[in-house]
DNA sequence: CTGTTAGCGCATTCAA
DNA sequence: TTGAATGCGCTAACAG
């Protein structure tokens, strides 16, 4: 590996000059330039990272905090984390991988002490997450997926749930549905205070309230068994709903086979929507799943972006960003069926 | 951010001692090491890895191209990605992601020469790859994750495609198959080389040809939709098969409803079985798919551990590993029916 | 426009 | 058992 001495000595200039060539941070003459630059091909010459970095104090490495990338099926955290190492490829960054849970603040810590970057983003943020007080602490940029609980003064990229539960809720009212339930992760995931989890319960509570319409909505394990147990449940509780909304791609399965099991026909008898799910995921089921997908791949970049920014100019104060679902069409939701038993209770 | 002279200023020693107490490669009295280490601790202290970089010319850095995390719907592609970085870790490495394609080798020689990494993994290797080239031309170690055309004097990890194909066979022959269909991936990924489709379709049309049966398979792009229609073409060039092995997740999806439509049961009437498939995959069907699935994680670890074992002593030669993907029974497959067409043809 | 040089933070050789 | 000094390869003053 040539080095930039051997490059100026080849060359015939010091090294400041090879320096400069390469920065550009200060003027050279054409002439010199070009016999550096042919120096530096022919001898093969490439920066050394770590020498560069150190001489800098910039690794132009960010760091990524993932603590599962295979969550169910779902392309979605690998879309993510593939969007964000090539976002950050064409801005001359490097991605590494940090696979630490919300229970390992502290190799965190360590690991930002050791200065191996020069930011980092956290996928998967709980409610109250540790891992982002550390970084606070730390005085390092960073830019999480998701959001704490209190997420004013605190760095974030995330789907609007709100303005996607209300995207569902609307679109499903508009083909005259009353009766709609939901179907979410599981309670575990709630009581962890995984963030789309909580704030889509909330958001599906409030929405539907405002409407006048009664939330029905249960936790559901990631799969589809407990997702055939829970739609029973569901019908159990509302024997005339005509529409679901799942956040929950294994157990969506269960739930189309629950309600075919039964007789009851998609959409004809009860539509079902899948809300946050990953692309493509709505052509596995039959009929093919109406979704609305999450905004993985433009968070990824976006989130890259956003902590970018924040590296040039701390200073500048860089807003937050959500980003809400993109409906996607299938053939499982259609026009609410309508029957005596829809007419409104009476009191 | 404290540095080494911080602590050996706070110890009252120099900082070839701290560094030595850090390191423990020259003895250290008890009493100064203890000192040491409390100032460590009281400073905060945590040795700059690129300055450490820099002295030792180890980054302690592993790279790991891949081209496509979220292939499919696949948890492979992310087990494979999780496994390594947690087992980087384990090992006091990081793994850094460099998203590039095949095509892309020129760029992979230009961050190899930066010293970034001191070795690197490959996933999603062709049969003839230039980036194998190019890593071998820059002398670094690596190992790939799948195998180049010729194997010999190249490092790699893979699964077994041999042993899996023949375990699938041989369980199907047992259980009274002989008229055995095999959906493959796609066309393009068989002309691209990429070595599943390629071996997998190489291996299929061996035993079956050994074992005096008829291969008969089929390229499929990945989609439910193409699934759908590739199993009609199979019914149509063999309306007596009794199985069908498919190494493809999203069309084994339309292998399903195409067989449901045509009245023929699953697994009464015809067998299905899905090789090489991300875990848990098998759920998602109904009935539940019988797989054999990818020993994804395992590969990941083995990786790392093999690419590690060449970093410390490039010396010793390191074998090369071949995974068999493992049987996951599900409710997909069961005995042949028997009928009077299922009697040898006549010549 | 170009050269000289002092660090960046650590590992390690040479002395003691 | 410890300290002093050199260098890893590069950037960025400082000096011309």
């Amino acid at each position: 590996m040539p080095t930039i001495s051997d490059v100026a000595r080849h060359a015939g200039v010091s090294v400041s000059t090879v320096s400069y060539a390469l920065s550009g941070s200060r003027p050279i003459s054409a002439e010199t330039r070009e016999r550096v630059l042919a120096s530096m091909k022919l001898l093969g010459y490439h920066p050394n990272a770590m020498a560069r970095s150190l001489a800098t104090r910039r690794s132009r490495v960010i760091a990524m905090i993932y603590p599962e990338v295979d969550r169910g099926l779902g392309g979605t955290g690998g879309e993510f984390v593939r969007a964000s190492a090539e976002r950050a490829r064409e801005l001359g960054y490097q991605l590494v991988l940090w696979p630490f849970r919300a229970e390992e603040a502290r190799q965190v810590r360590n690991l930002v002490r050791q200065g191996t970057a020069d930011g980092v983003l956290v996928m998967e943020v709980l409610l109250d997450d540790e891992r982002i007080d550390v970084l606070e602490e730390a005085g390092i940029p960073y830019t999480m997926i998701g959001r704490t609980r209190d997420v004013t003064s605190r760095h974030s990229v995330d789907i609007d749930f709100e303005a996607t539960v209300e995207a569902t809720i609307e679109h499903l009212v508009g083909l005259g549905h009353r009766r709609i339930a939901f179907v979410n992760h599981s309670r575990e995931s709630l009581e962890a205070g995984y963030g789309p989890t909580v704030r889509v319960a909330a958001a599906f509570d409030r929405v539907m309230s405002e409407r006048g319409l009664r939330p029905l909505a249960r936790t559901c394990s990631d799969s589809p068994l407990d997702g055939r147990a829970v739609m029973g449940d569901l019908l159990a509780a509302d024997p005339h709903l005509t529409a679901v909304v799942t956040m929950n791609e294994l157990a969506t399965f269960g739930v189309f086979a629950e309600l075919q099991r039964r007789g009851l026909a998609i959409p004809a008898d009860v539509s079902v929507m899948g809300i946050v799910s990953s692309p493509g995921v709505g052509t596995l089921s039959n009929p093919q799943l109406t979704t609305m997908h999450s905004p993985g791949a433009e968070l990824g970049r976006l989130a890259v972006d956003r902590l970018l920014t924040q590296l040039d100019d701390s200073s500048r104060p860089v807003p937050n960003l959500l980003i809400p679902c993109v409906f996607e069409p299938g053939l499982s939701v259609g026009p609410a069926r309508t029957e005596p038993d829809d007419a409104p209770q009476r009191p």
